[in-house]
Formats: structure tokens, C-alpha cells, sequence
DNA sequence: TCCTTATTAGTACGAGTGTACTCATAAAAT
DNA sequence: ATTTTATGAGTACACTCGTACTAATAAGGA
């Protein structure tokens, strides 16, 4: 019958547009006619594929966690060394990274004054903070977390160092120097084997 | 002869409602009229202050660290108190350091994808680094910094853990519940003093 | 009182915004 | 070949934006 289309395609190849923009471009650049030029199709198709810019702005923090989830998830590594690459998946050492950390935050930060994108923006806080428990448990059962040191207190301080982290490498310059991020999440790392 | 006015007072103000603005609108709020109307002056007296948006922006965050020092400034207190009350005043723990936090993390991500805005934001963000070293410098002074630790390392660290208990701290809610946020901080200075 | 200045209200311009249309075209399934 | 649908380009509306004016008013020093 009808012409088929890939909507799924579509409205990611939107979205992945949508993240360009917001790291080149900012929130204030993330218009219905920024997009969809930077998409390379019609104002009006990207109006079909998100009815509103809520619609699309949600979907951006749903693709970035679906991204950084799958390349979690297509980690095949064991102790410390999934851990190192867990995280490292949250920090802003590649282009790719680095943009999804920029438009997150930019959504994120939209979201303390846009009551209708905080849930989403909650959604992907919370898949991080299970993303550190999961990383504390992994050392545990690896034998790399000291029995003396609380898992809970741990995951949280984790987390907060991450973002922490993270944060100074966006500032950084363009694409950071890898290694002054890394050397700091390892240290903080090796210490919670110890006492 | 003419009729005087105190400029100084009056670009105070005018960026104080900008503050205001910034926490209840966001970065989308801050409008010459909007921060006029918040401020209860005509838009043209707030042209007559602020040639350009972007001196505004620039004086906001000048403003925020003004005030965070003068704040630091103003504690009489030495040693493990001086240090929790000096790094207490970059947490969102009461209204106006809340304020605070959120403006500069608006500006501070507009200044990523604003270069004339990033001077600004990186001279805030280095006078939040210099506290962390002196917390340290402090501790080491009270001997309550082990000497088996690296003072650089451990500023970093320091600065990192902050901003990610802030930033976690704006997203937990209009006033979020002060002691987690105290008690991880205390916990990781208590460590500090160990080995 | 006079004179200088700041503030105010109002208007205007060009640009960009979200949203909502129309209409012709291209493509796929029947 | 016909029918069904999504796309593309364009237009429109009512807004808001930054910026730049004008003219009238208010206030304080000489």
C-alpha cells in the first residue's frame, strides 16, 4: 500500500542531527529549522517524525542513553579492566563522547527549568548511578574493593567523581588530554582496594 | 550637577535579578525585558547598564564569584571547620547558594558553546580550583592531611567531588536535603587525614 | 531657578521562534 | 497502472528576541 519508511531511522538519524547541533550550536541552536537542515531533510518531515520540540528534546536524552548503554553493554571484559571501561564511557575522550556528554548536559541543565524534561533527564541520572553501583560490585566480586569500605558510600562517591571528572574535561579545551582524567578515575580506583 | 546615580549598585542589582531569573526561566528567561521586568527598571535603563547581552552574561558570573568570595572571605574559623565551611559555600545548601550554582551552571554551559562567554566562566572555574588547593593546604597545616598523600592529586580530587555533589545536589529537588551532601563531603575529608 | 543627567515609556526594525497549514512530487505496495 | 503515503518546499501566523531610537519626566547640583 503506502510508501514504507523507516520511522525508527528517521527519527534517530533526527536525533543524532539534534546532538551535532546542541554541541556545535548550543540549546539556543536547536530549532525545528536548525535540525532538520543539519539532518538534511524538510522542516516539515522532522515536524512529522516529533510533533513538538519536547517531543524531540526528550527523545535526544533517550538516545544518548541508549547509546552509551549499548556500548556498555558490548563490553566483553571481566574486573577491573570492565570497570576502566565502563566508566570510561562516560567521559569526554572521544569525539562521539564528548558530544553526547555536551548535549546531555545542555538538556540536563534545560531540564532544572523545564519541569516537562526532567523525568527524562532523571531517567539518564539514574542510569549512571546504576552504572557506578554496578562497577563497585564488579570490583567486589573481583576482590578489588577492600571488605573495610562501604559499597553504597562508595558507588555514590563514584558517581559524583565521574560527573566531576567529566565536567573539567568538557571545559578543557576541545578534545582534553586524555590521560589527567584517566590517571585520576584509576588512582581513585586502585585506592578502594585498599584499606 | 547632574543627577547621581550609583552605577555600581544599580549593575548589582540588575544582575542579581538576573540570578533570580536564570534559577526560575533559565538561560531561555534571561531577555533584556524579562530581566528588566525582574528587576523593576525600564529596558532602556538596563541598556544604559549593560550595552550588550553579553556584558550582562560576563557580570553575572563575575557576580557569583564575587559574592562566593566574599563570602569565604568573611569566615573566621581555622583548620578541619574553616575547610568544611569553606567549601559549603560552593554546595546549593540554602536558597541563595542554589541560586548561585544554577546561574553559573547555565552561563558555564552557554560559555561552551559561547567563546566570548568562556573567559568568564574559566576565571570562575579556576577560582573554585584555588579553594580546593587551599582546603588542602589548610588541612596540611592542621595536620589533618596525611603526609603520604599527593596535595595536587588530592585538590583535584577534591574539586571533582564537589561539583559532582553540587550538580547532583541541584538535581535532587527544589531545596535538596543537606546532610548527604555533608556527610560525603566529611567522609572524604575524614579520609584525607589516613593514610 | 536653571541646567544637566538618568529614567521612563513607547515605538520600530529585522530576525528567529514553534506551530500549522497547502500542494505537488516521488516512491512503494497492490 | 493505480492507489496510498511520506516527503519536500513553501507560506503563514503570532510571538519573542536584541538592538536602537525618540520624547517626556523626574531629580539633584550650580
Amino acid at each position: 500500500m503506502p510508501r514504507r519508511i523507516d520511522a525508527e531511522a528517521r527519527t534517530e538519524a533526527i536525533a543524532e542531527a539534534s546532538l551535532r547541533v546542541l554541541e556545535r550550536d548550543g540549546l539556543a541552536g536547536l530549532s525545528v529549522r536548525g535540525v532538520a537542515a543539519e539532518a538534511g531533510i524538510a522542516a516539515a518531515s522532522l515536524r512529522r517524525a516529533f510533533a513538538t520540540q519536547h517531543a524531540l528534546r526528550e527523545y535526544c536524552l533517550q538516545l544518548i542513553e541508549d547509546r552509551v548503554t549499548a556500548r556498555v553493554a558490548a563490553l566483553e571484559l571481566t574486573g577491573r579492566a570492565l570497570v576502566d571501561e565502563l566508566l570510561l564511557q562516560l567521559l569526554p575522550l572521544d569525539k562521539e563522547r564528548r558530544m553526547e556528554l555536551v548535549a546531555q548536559v545542555q538538556l540536563g541543565v534545560l531540564s532544572l527549568t523545564d519541569s516537562e524534561l526532567r523525568p527524562a533527564a532523571i531517567r539518564l541520572s539514574d542510569a549512571v548511578d546504576r552504572a557506578c553501583g554496578a562497577a563497585i560490585q564488579i570490583l567486589t566480586e573481583a576482590g578489588q574493593f577492600s571488605r573495610g569500605r562501604d559499597p553504597q558510600y562508595e558507588a555514590q562517591r563514584l558517581r559524583a567523581l565521574l560527573d566531576g571528572i567529566a565536567m573539567h574535561g568538557l571545559w578543557s579545551g576541545e578534545l582534553p588530554d586524555a590521560s589527567p582524567m584517566l590517571s585520576m578515575l584509576a588512582r581513585h580506583l586502585d585506592e578502594l582496594a585498599g584499606p
